[in-house]
DNA sequence: AGCCAAACTAGACACTGTCAAGATAAATCA
DNA sequence: TGATTTATCTTGACAGTGTCTAGTTTGGCT
């Protein structure tokens, strides 16, 4: 921890300062001479090590797409529960990811802020949407597993089902639903909103 | 148009040039001297007038809100359809001034940009959402007119529809949802979301 | 031991938002 | 009309920012 001329582990440790000023003070007020004070370094420090202020705002962005993927993931291990559950489960996680990875998110989905197109961010920002994209697969399969359902109304789902749980996060963020605060009615809000759009099994062109 | 001392009209006018700016730079580079530059005032004179520059983009978002009310009175003005197809084109509405509308979009919803609890800003805001829930409303009505729909369901397919349109909206700005970039398969894209997700006449719990 | 490359510092520059004080023009009123 | 008041805008200053360059320290290598 003794933090000399080399820090060890300095480019981690101006990541989660990153993190924990954003939470503080917001995106509007972060600054990379802030960053380097809390890490307790000089204020080019962090240009050593990212580059920018992108570059530095970038790895927040890509930790931001491994955690993501990681709760998706999780969110559909456990076995013996039904489609439908399945799906919200993964909807559920992606909310609540939003909901307490605020930094992350924010910085994941501000392309101008990051250096959105170097490849570690690109093979992050994949990977996540790709695990995104299995859940409702996995769903659409078990849901009508005689038919084939046409590509194109299957891209048509993922892209309605993740805008629907994104959008619902940044409304929810952006303090647009209201004053439901408490947490027990924050769940049931959140669970009443997922439950009315699960897609019909037969949709009419 | 003669500007000297006093330019008649400068606080319309320098809200005309942030939308150019954000619009052309960005939102990570706008600056309230460029602002003023592109105004060809001096560099204080934009404070005098909104104070600073959340002032400004406060300015900005409120005018935004007028914009998208409008947007949304008028897809739904033209008579002669479904219920449906009046709320296919809300959605689509709220979506097309997202995409056309880019920067008062992107200050709208980012409450740490602007002074969201001023009572002008709080005004317009409730107005916008006040319409949007209205094309709701009506599309509920018509769709089942004979029986009472609970009004926490309500509340519930507003905050679904207007998350899906609005996340859709983000992921695209934030060019999350592929390559589809020429006007003609936009269209049939967003259209396809929409239909995906027009809500059940009857919702089980 | 000696050297090198990586890690970090120090200083500088142009730029930013905001504040105080001053200058100018328009509006008001005698 | 002419004086004064008021809103409008300018000027100058200050602390803070991102980034560049050059310099300093350190750990690892042979």
């Amino acid at each position: 921890m003794k933090a000399k001329y080399h820090h060890g582990d300095l480019a981690n440790s101006l990541v989660s300062a990153t993190v924990s000023l954003l939470q503080t003070r917001g995106l509007a007020q972060l600054s990379l001479r802030e960053v380097a004070r809390e890490a307790g370094v000089s204020h080019a420090a962090p240009a050593h090590h990212f580059g920018d202020k992108a570059g530095l705002l970038t790895a927040v962005a890509i930790e931001g797409y491994g955690v993501l993927a990681e709760a998706l993931r999780a969110s559909q291990t456990l076995g013996c529960r039904s489609p439908e559950q399945r799906l919200l489960d993964a909807g559920f996680a992606y909310i609540q990811f939003a909901l307490s990875h605020t930094a992350h998110f924010e910085v994941m989905f501000h392309p101008a802020l990051t250096h959105s197109e170097s490849p570690e961010y690109v093979t992050a920002s994949l990977a996540a949407k790709a695990v995104l994209e299995t859940c409702i697969r996995n769903f659409l399969r078990q849901q009508s597993p005689l038919e084939q359902i046409p590509e194109r109304q299957i891209q048509a789902t993922v892209i309605a089902l993740w805008s629907q749980v994104h959008g619902f996060a940044n409304l929810w963020l952006a303090g647009n639903l209201g004053d439901v605060t408490d947490t027990v009615r924050r769940d049931m809000v959140i669970l009443d909103v997922l439950a009315s759009v699960i897609p019909r099994p037969h949709q009419p062109t």
